[in-house]
DNA sequence: GGTTTGAAACTTTTT
DNA sequence: GTTTCAAACC
C-alpha cells in the first residue's frame, strides 16, 4: 500500500515530517483527520512501536472517529496507540499515579451540577449571600484561575487589598478543600492535577516521556494554558510534537482557550516546521467563498487562502420571516420537500443555531411534520435527575468518601431522613474530620444521633452489601440490583404519569449503556464505567447509520459536515449575541462570534440556507432584531435572497402583546388546550366506579382488592392490595383501574 | 418530615 | 415560557 496515494503535496509533506515540532495549519475541510491518520500509519511503517504514539482530541467523538480510521488503515497493533481526549488521558494517568499527589486512585469526577452543589455548601459555610454573588460567578473565577494554573494559595497572595479578589480566594480555598475531602476532581482539576503530578514526580514524567515518543494534538487552536503545559511536558523529551489546528475556528475562548498557543507555536518551539493545508475538499465554491467573505473581516489572523476544485454550486440562500415560528415551519417544510424529491436523506440535513433555547420551536415543528430528528446538547442525558440518582448510588459504592453522592441518595427513595438529620450528621462528620458515610456507621457514638440509627442502618447495610457483591454482579448487575432493591422504578411505575414513564425509560437506557460498556471492555470496572460516563458529551452519541436530522448549536457542530445545512436565527442580538455586542471588548468578542459563523458555514458541503425572524420570543418577551451583520458580510453575488434594512421597532408597554399575537397565532391556541386538560382531570374524579373492598384491575399491576379510598381534594388516593405486586398507593385519575 | 405552591432566575457557547 | 428553589402548609 502506498501511504501517500491520494494525498496532495502539502498533505504528503505533513505525513512525511515525523521528527521535531510540527504545526499543521489546516483550513476547514482540508482533510486534517486524513493527514493525522496517514501520519500515524507512516510512523509505524518507519518502525515506531504503536505504544509510543499518542493522539489527543477534544471530544470522545473525534477520538472514536480517529481510532476507527486508524484501525481501518493499519489493522493489527493499532489498538495499542493511545487515542483519547485531554480529559480522559489525564484521568488515565491520575488513576495510575494519583496517589503520589495525595488523591485516592478511585477519585470521583464532578460534573457542572456537582460542582455547583459543592459551591453552594462552600458559600453557606462562608456566609456569603448567594443572592448577591451567584455560584456561577465563583465557579467561573475558579475555573479561569485553574486554566491559568493558579492555585488557591497563589490566588490569595495576588489579591493585595482587592476585596472582591480576596473573597474569591477564600471561596477557592474552601472549595478545593472540600473537593479533596470528597476525593473528587472537577474537569479543570483533572488537567491541573495531572500537570502537577508530572511536574512534581520526575519518575512519572520520565515514564510518560519515554512512553509517548510521538504526540499529536487535534484542534490545537482550542487548547488552554493547562493543556498547553500538559502537552509541553509530555513532549518534553523528544519534542516530536505535531499539532493541527485552524485559528479561524477558535471558538472556545470563554472556556479559557488561548489562541496564542497556535499563533505563537513557532515561538514556543523555534525549530518548528509549519505546513499549511489550504485545499478544501468539502464544500462548493459558493459556500467556501461565502465563508471567506465573512472571516475576512477579522483582524489578527494567520492569512490563509482556502480554495477548492469543487463545483461552483448553488448560492447561499437567505430568508427572513416575520416570526421564529414561521422560520421553523419553513425549515421543516424545506427538509421534507427535499427528502421527498430524493435530493437528500434526513441524515444529510443539519440545523445549526446559536443558543440551545432555539431548539424547542424547531422540535415542535419537526414533530408536527413527522421529521425524524435528534437534538444534540441541551440537557445532557447524564444530568437527568433519575440518572444522577442511580449514578450517586454507584459513586457511593465506588468511593465512600464522595459525600455529595451519599447525601444525594440517603433519602432516595424516602427513608424518613430529612434535611435536618442530614445536616446534623454532616456537622458531626465535619467535627470528627471524617467522611459522611463513616459517620453514618457510628451514629451510636453520639447520643443525639442515636435515634437516627434505626432509619440509617438499612441504607448502610445495603451499600455494604452491594460493595461486597460487586465482583459477582458486575456494573450492570449492580444497577439492576439498586433499581430493584430500592424500589426506585416501582415507585415511578406507581406514579403512572407520562413523565414517570419517561424517567423509567431513561433508567433503562442507562442500564443498557452499562451492559454495552461491559460488552465492550473485557476489564470492565465500576470506576471505569463512572469515568466514561463522567466524561461523555452528548455529541458523542451521534450515529450516522440512522436517518435523522440533527439539531445542535454551532459550537457542537465543529468537526462535523453535512450536505444540507440550515443556520437559523441569523439576527443581530442573537447571533452575534447581545452579550458580545455590548461587551467591553466588543471587537474581540464579535470576532469570536464571526469565527463561529465561519465554522457554521464551512459545515455545509452542497447547500446552505440562512434564516432569520423579525420577531422572536426570548424569555417570554418578544424581541425585534435586525438581520445579522454576518449575513451582510457574505458577498452579494453569492447570496440568494434580499437583506432588508429593518428599522428597530419599539413598542410602548401597553402595546407589547398585540403584535405578538397577530404574528404568532399558536400562542392563542395553546392556552385553551392546556385548560381543557385540567378540566378533564377534574371530571374524572367523580367517575370513580369502585370503592373499598371491591376487586379492581390495573393495566400494569394486574388484579387486586381496594383497601381504602381517601378523598385528597383534587383527586382520590386509592390503596390497593394487588395479588402479584403487593400494596400500592396511587391517584385514581392516573391509575386507569376498572371494577371487576 | 414531607408536600405544595409561588416566586425568581434563566439563556451564549462545553470537556 | 420553563425550571428551580424556598417558604408555608399539612
Amino acid at each position: 500500500m502506498n501511504l501517500l496515494e491520494n494525498l496532495n503535496p502539502e498533505q504528503q509533506r505533513a505525513v512525511m515530517t515525523t521528527e521535531g515540532p510540527l504545526l499543521i495549519l489546516a483550513g476547514a475541510g482540508s482533510g486534517k483527520t486524513r493527514v493525522l491518520v496517514h501520519r500515524v500509519a507512516n510512523l509505524m511503517a518507519n518502525g515506531v512501536e504503536p505504544y509510543h504514539i499518542m493522539a489527543i482530541t477534544f471530544t470522545n467523538k473525534a477520538a472514536g472517529e480517529m481510532r476507527e480510521r486508524i484501525n481501518n488503515l493499519i489493522g493489527t497493533g493499532a489498538e495499542q496507540i493511545w487515542v483519547a481526549t485531554f480529559h480522559s488521558s489525564c484521568v488515565r494517568i491520575l488513576r495510575r499515579y494519583g496517589d503520589r499527589i495525595g488523591y485516592g486512585t478511585n477519585f470521583s469526577i464532578y460534573d457542572t451540577d456537582d460542582t455547583k452543589t459543592v459551591m453552594k455548601e462552600v458559600l453557606k459555610k462562608l456566609n456569603i449571600d448567594t443572592k448577591k454573588f451567584k455560584e456561577r460567578y465563583f465557579l467561573n473565577a475558579i475555573s479561569s484561575a485553574k486554566n491559568e494554573m493558579i492555585t488557591a494559595e497563589e490566588y490569595a497572595l495576588s489579591c493585595g487589598s482587592d476585596l472582591a479578589k480576596s473573597r474569591i480566594a477564600g471561596v477557592y480555598r474552601e472549595y478545593q478543600a472540600r473537593m479533596r475531602a470528597n476525593n473528587a476532581m472537577d474537569f479543570d482539576d483533572l488537567l491541573v492535577e495531572c500537570v502537577n503530578l508530572l511536574k512534581q514526580d520526575p519518575e512519572v514524567l520520565n515514564f510518560y516521556q519515554t512512553k509517548f515518543q510521538y504526540i499529536m494534538v487535534d484542534e490545537y487552536q482550542d487548547t488552554n494554558t493547562v493543556q498547553f503545559e500538559l502537552v509541553r511536558l509530555l513532549a518534553g523529551g523528544r519534542q516530536n510534537l505535531c499539532v493541527v489546528g485552524d485559528d479561524d475556528q477558535s471558538i472556545y475562548k470563554f472556556r479559557g482557550a488561548n489562541i496564542y498557543n497556535i499563533l505563537n507555536f513557532e515561538k514556543h518551539f523555534p525549530d518548528a516546521t509549519v505546513i499549511k493545508l489550504e485545499q478544501n475538499y468539502r464544500s462548493t465554491k459558493a459556500i467556501l467563498d461565502a465563508a471567506n467573505g465573512v472571516i475576512h473581516n477579522n483582524e489578527g489572523r494567520k492569512e490563509k487562502a482556502l480554495w477548492t476544485q469543487n463545483e461552483q454550486g448553488e448560492r447561499v440562500k437567505f430568508k427572513q420571516f416575520d416570526s421564529a415560528y414561521e422560520e421553523a415551519q419553513f425549515i421543516a417544510m424545506d427538509i421534507n420537500s427535499k427528502v421527498r424529491k430524493g435530493t437528500y436523506d434526513y441524515k444529510d440535513c443539519a440545523v445549526l443555531y446559536r443558543t440551545n433555547a432555539q431548539s424547542r420551536l424547531l422540535e415542535e415543528k419537526f414533530i408536527v411534520e413527522n421529521i425524524p430528528y435528534k437534538i444534540v446538547g441541551g440537557v445532557n442525558f447524564y444530568s437527568r435527575k433519575e440518572v444522577k440518582d442511580i449514578l450517586a448510588y454507584l459513586k457511593t459504592v465506588d468511593n465512600a468518601q464522595d459525600d455529595l453522592a451519599v447525601r444525594r441518595i440517603i433519602n432516595v427513595p424516602k427513608r424518613g431522613i430529612g434535611q435536618t438529620s442530614i445536616d446534623r450528621v454532616s456537622d458531626y462528620a465535619a467535627a470528627l474530620n471524617m467522611p459522611f458515610f463513616d459517620a453514618l456507621m457510628q451514629l451510636q457514638m453520639d447520643p443525639a444521633l442515636k435515634k437516627l440509627e434505626k432509619k440509617v442502618e438499612p441504607f448502610v447495610l445495603f451499600i455494604q452489601l452491594m460493595r461486597s457483591q460487586l465482583p459477582d454482579l458486575g456494573v450492570a448487575g449492580l444497577i439492576r440490583e439498586i433499581i430493584d432493591q430500592t424500589g426506585y422504578e416501582a415507585e415511578l411505575e406507581a406514579e403512572g404519569t407520562d413523565e414517570a414513564a419517561a424517567r423509567i425509560e431513561n433508567i433503562e437506557e442507562f442500564y443498557s449503556k452499562a451492559v454495552s460498556y461491559e460488552e465492550e471492555h473485557e476489564d470492565a470496572t465500576l470506576g471505569g464505567f463512572l469515568e466514561e460516563v463522567a466524561l461523555i458529551a452528548d455529541i458523542d452519541s451521534l450515529d450516522d447509520s440512522e436517518d435523522y436530522v440533527v439539531l445542535m448549536t454551532l459550537h457542537a457542530a465543529k468537526g462535523l459536515e453535512f450536505p444540507n445545512v440550515y443556520m437559523a436565527g441569523m439576527e443581530d442580538g442573537l447571533f452575534p449575541s447581545y452579550m458580545s455586542i455590548t461587551a467591553d471588548d466588543s471587537v474581540a468578542e464579535i470576532e469570536e462570534e464571526r469565527r463561529l459563523c465561519y465554522v457554521g458555514i464551512t459545515r455545509a458541503m452542497k447547500q446552505l440556507t440562512m434564516t432569520s425572524a423579525k420577531a422572536r420570543m426570548v424569555r417570554g418577551e418578544t424581541q425585534y432584531g435586525a438581520v445579522s451583520r454576518f449575513v451582510k458580510e457574505i458577498p452579494s453575488d453569492l447570496l440568494d435572497g434580499e437583506v432588508y434594512e429593518q428599522k428597530q421597532r419599539f413598542f410602548p408597554d401597553f402595546l407589547d402583546d398585540a403584535p405578538t399575537q397577530k404574528i404568532n397565532p399558536i400562542f392563542t391556541q395553546k392556552k385553551p388546550m392546556a385548560a381543557a386538560k385540567n378540566f378533564g382531570t377534574k371530571i374524572e374524579k367523580k367517575a370513580l366506579d369502585y370503592g373499598e373492598g371491591d376487586r379492581v384491575k390495573h393495566p400494569k399491576f394486574g388484579e387486586g382488592e381496594v383497601i381504602s379510598v381517601i378523598d385528597g381534594g383534587r383527586d382520590y388516593e386509592v390503596t390497593v392490595e394487588f395479588d402479584n405486586v403487593g400494596r400500592k398507593k396511587m391517584f385514581a385519575s392516573f391509575a386507569k383501574m376498572t371494577k371487576i
